[in-house]
DNA sequence: TTGAAAGCGCTAACAG
DNA sequence: CTGTTAGCGCTTTCAA
């Protein structure tokens, strides 16, 4: 329309300097007449990379993954990249499909948390062949070559552990994922470690290995009050999981924390608000993915970095639902 | 490497029958064997349309949407199509990029829940203009000529004002959102006019136009209980936000029902665990946002329909915080 | 049943 | 400062 070829077009919308003012200011005032805008797939098959980060989560309802989210939508803004939310849904079969999507978009980087039926890595290897840089984030595997952010699940464990110990809880029952995941074995270990430390009994049937589904809650509640000798404290798997165990147990009749201490995990504001206040292990959510997408994004730019392991600190924060005393 | 064209390797991976079965056998075998992803950007380009719908909601940490989300991410895998999410962060420049990021990126069709700064409409029209199917849900435009997916708000504010009314509580407050967003209108509406269909005086210190931002609920709550005649029920803006007044109120030695009968909004699990149970609107999150897909898929599919705008019902769900009886 | 060629919208040498 | 040209990876006529 105005004769120029589309070099020059290119030149003026890339906002490059070697180009005429008065060239560009007829381009761009053409330009935003008539509404264009650039092709985004054009432009990335031909650069040949997306400024794109992929997200494989779990579940994006679940409020840990959604403020981590928040956390690497933040850096990305900050480094002007785009991000890709996937979510597979707790399912080992749509994060294999995810993550060939965003093979398949040509994202420039992926951060991956890993779902609770994935008890293997094969499909991640063939990225780190392909290149692509890729990092974990709090479900990790234990043993694969990758970057990954966690946070210190035995330590907080542990220190969770001996403050219920503490408290004068004898009998402690803990609710944790999936065995063949690393974070919960971590916790576990460390749940173990403390009660040995304090000479504890350690009692199989106190441990429940939930799979992070709301939907179970009730059911192994009830085993756990059923149990002969009913727990005296209860480690639970998170906030919403603690809120609704404490229900359950109030409506038997039971005083929390006199019988029954409860310490949640997440320290969602609910915790606050709740009766009683719920004690909880503040889990860095917004951090976590924050860190994520900073060392995915370094990795992105310098192609060469070694794969880098970052710990985020827990802190166990104690309200009302463990206060025996 | 097999000495083939690469049209025929297309026709191959494209699963085309015009096509040697023993050739295909060869291709295939190799493209697994090379581990070949196809690169979605070229397809995309070439095919002039992405499969994909792009969504703008508020946040995705915020309940209602991530619950809408997994509608529409629901509708869209039935329907072979991907979902492209983007936070505008309540804010309206946000929410512009967010449509021109979409538009760059050529996305189908495109779903939005306005932002609580968005007053006006500007930015979606170029869209119907460029023929980019669209559709609205919950947070609409009231006038704008688009397809729009909204609960009966105006009839369930009002059924939950009559409730309250029918509980005897005389000094009713509202919390609502901006005055600007359609739906906060309805709700108002809806609020008011049952008060004067049972002769309850109408006090504009009554009602407060909140942010939809969960820092704000204590200096309005603080507002409402230093008010000289003490509202006797709040009709809250959503749950947390009601579990929070909750909280504060009873520290100040207000008893809930008695007192203060209080109605949330969303129905989340937890208004059935805390204490007093919660009573709430159940606001469909999830069949919005499949609904809202399903009307832009058929958008998408048959460019010649008329918008649709459909309603789906809210319910109102009675628990302990109303019952002052 | 297969191949050659054009083109999707853009960028980036290179030449002028 | 601007234009020409080639090419990113794919699909799709058209011809053989």
């Amino acid at each position: 329309m105005l004769g120029i070829s589309k070099s020059t077009v290119s030149r003026a919308l890339a906002g490059r300097s070697d180009i005429h003012p008065e060239t560009k200011r007829k381009i761009l005032d053409l330009a935003s007449q008539l509404q264009y805008e650039p092709n985004t797939l054009a432009i990335n098959l031909k650069q040949q990379k997306t400024n794109t980060i992929g997200v494989i989560v779990p579940e994006t309802i679940n409020r840990f993954f959604a403020r981590a989210i928040g956390g690497i939508q933040k850096q990305a803004d900050m480094a002007g990249m785009n991000v890709m939310i996937c979510q597979s849904n707790e399912s080992y079969i749509a994060e294999k499909k995810n993550l060939h999507s965003l093979v398949s978009s040509r994202v420039d980087g992926i951060i991956v948390s890993i779902s609770t039926e994935t008890d293997r890595s094969d499909h991640f290897v063939s990225l780190t062949e392909k290149g692509i840089p890729l990092v974990f984030f709090d479900r990790v595997f234990e043993d694969i070559v990758a970057s990954q952010v966690v946070t210190n699940n035995y330590e907080i464990a542990m220190e969770g552990t001996e403050h219920l110990i503490k408290q004068g809880c004898k009998r402690i029952a803990f609710v944790t994922g999936p065995e063949h995941l690393f974070n919960s074995r971590s916790r576990l270990s460390g749940y173990l470690d403390a009660l040995r430390k304090h000479n504890v009994q350690v009692k199989d049937s106190y441990i429940v290995h939930s799979h992070y589904r709301s939907d179970k809650v009730e059911e192994y509640t009830r085993y756990l009050l059923n149990l002969p000798q009913r727990p005296d404290a209860i480690f639970a798997i998170n906030d919403y999981a603690a809120l609704e165990m404490i229900h359950i147990m109030k409506k038997s009749g039971l005083r929390i924390p006199q019988d029954v201490a409860v310490l949640g995990f997440n320290n969602e504001n609910l915790c606050r608000f709740v009766e009683p206040s719920l004690s909880s292990i503040d889990h860095p959510a917004h951090d976590i993915g924050a860190s994520a997408a900073e060392i995915l994004i370094n990795h992105i730019r310098h192609q060469d970095l070694k794969p880098e392991k970052r710990v985020i600190k827990s802190n166990l924060i104690i309200r009302e639902s463990t206060e025996v005393k």
